[in-house]
DNA sequence: TCGTGTATTGACCAAATGGTCAAAAGTTTT
DNA sequence: AAAACTTTTGACCATTTGGTCAATACACGA
């Protein structure tokens, strides 16, 4: 069997060599893309032999899918945690400083997402059409609600969050160009004040 | 020889078939990265065999980098536009627009480049550090001599131009989130009078 | 229309790559 | 320590892919 199809626990040494494949694979399908990465990349870096990660995993294909629905989680906690009954503007920038933290924390997911949906998400449109967009009108709903209440100056709620997500995660996804254009390798210093003061000045009511 | 390199006069059917092949070649880069991209794919997409498209690039890896210089003007061009004896907010949201509008017109290109960085630029360091930072740099200093002009309020202008850069490009590269999101084909309607109402409000020195 | 240079292609190649498999090496249980 | 199970791997394999090449088809000026 190739893990636990019926029910079986999966033994240490399962559980330990799992992670390792996933964590090689994070690495170099985030640095390579899904057809750029090669299963003998994924297992040197794994530490472990070819056959051996198909011993593991039922293809490259299944790696890439799990590594993506098991960050898809991660990726979606900051939205989830904006809280509709929570003060409207502090609400928003916590979501921005959360995403900048992701970006700033697990460029590997970041890049592995923005990989998968610039070649049209050809293994994520479930998800992002069963898990994302709901939450995302969900929140959008909320977001609303606080302009419709006078808390934050009315601009688009889908439109505002765009813009949040882009201005993060461009941290993490054009990190390359940033520590040229900076010359400094340091994860962009000054991200966070400037991230406040633009989505603070955007949407203060006053 | 492979095209012009002894001042040769590029023939006719020379000229319509490299352009045909670097159109085709667009298509299918942008779309699948670099090594995503395979010669037959473009060889199908040009109309030619593929020992046909080899005749007018000597590889694979030419005609990449040949989409990429070329397209690296149309890409800069934007903010060289920008000038600094202009009224200064209306510069800066001018400069949004035209993104904007390049993301809309071109995300062909854009995706290309977007690839690019995320795999580490193998193929762009030079460009970025040659042409790019130059350009950046001059840039980040005429819209720090407006700030201290008090013409517009001062934020970090390396930080702006990276935030201006995340949102207008982030239209053409995560389209196909957006579009599942906003669940319209449309180009993102409302985009430009949110990032016009995002960066006046970040600068406008009131 | 013929000759010369340009363009095009079918047939190949070597390397890379995803994947298989039977056998060997380890573990664990009894 | 033997049986029974899990893990690991060397040797292969079929396909894909970037690239070559000699031969053929084509364009076009003399």
């Amino acid at each position: 069997m190739t893990a636990d199809e019926t029910t079986k626990k999966p033994s240490r040494i399962q559980q330990r060599n799992r992670s390792r494949i996933l964590d090689a694979a994070l690495d170099v399908f985030s640095a390579q893309g899904y057809r750029g990465a090669t299963l003998d990349q994924i297992a040197e870096a794994a530490g472990l032999s070819k056959p051996n990660i198909l011993y593991y995993f039922a293809g490259k294909e299944e790696i890439h899918v799990t590594l993506l629905s098991q960050t898809m989680e991660t990726w979606l906690d900051p939205l989830i945690e904006m809280n509709a009954d929570g003060e409207a503007l502090d609400e928003i920038l916590a979501y921005v400083m959360r995403k900048l933290e992701m970006a700033r924390d697990f460029p590997r997911e970041s890049r592995l997402f923005a990989n998968e949906i610039l070649q049209g998400a050809p293994r994520m449109l479930p998800h992002l059409q069963g898990d994302l967009k709901p939450l995302f009108d969900e929140k959008c709903a909320v977001i609303q609600g606080w302009m419709d209440a006078g808390k934050l100056a009315p601009v688009d709620p889908a439109h505002l969050v765009f813009s949040i997500w882009a201005t993060t995660q461009h941290y993490a996804d054009f990190a390359v160009q940033i520590s040229v254009l900076l010359d400094s390798d340091a994860p962009a210093p000054g991200a966070d004040s400037f991230l406040t003061d633009l989505f603070t000045k955007l949407l203060r009511s006053a």
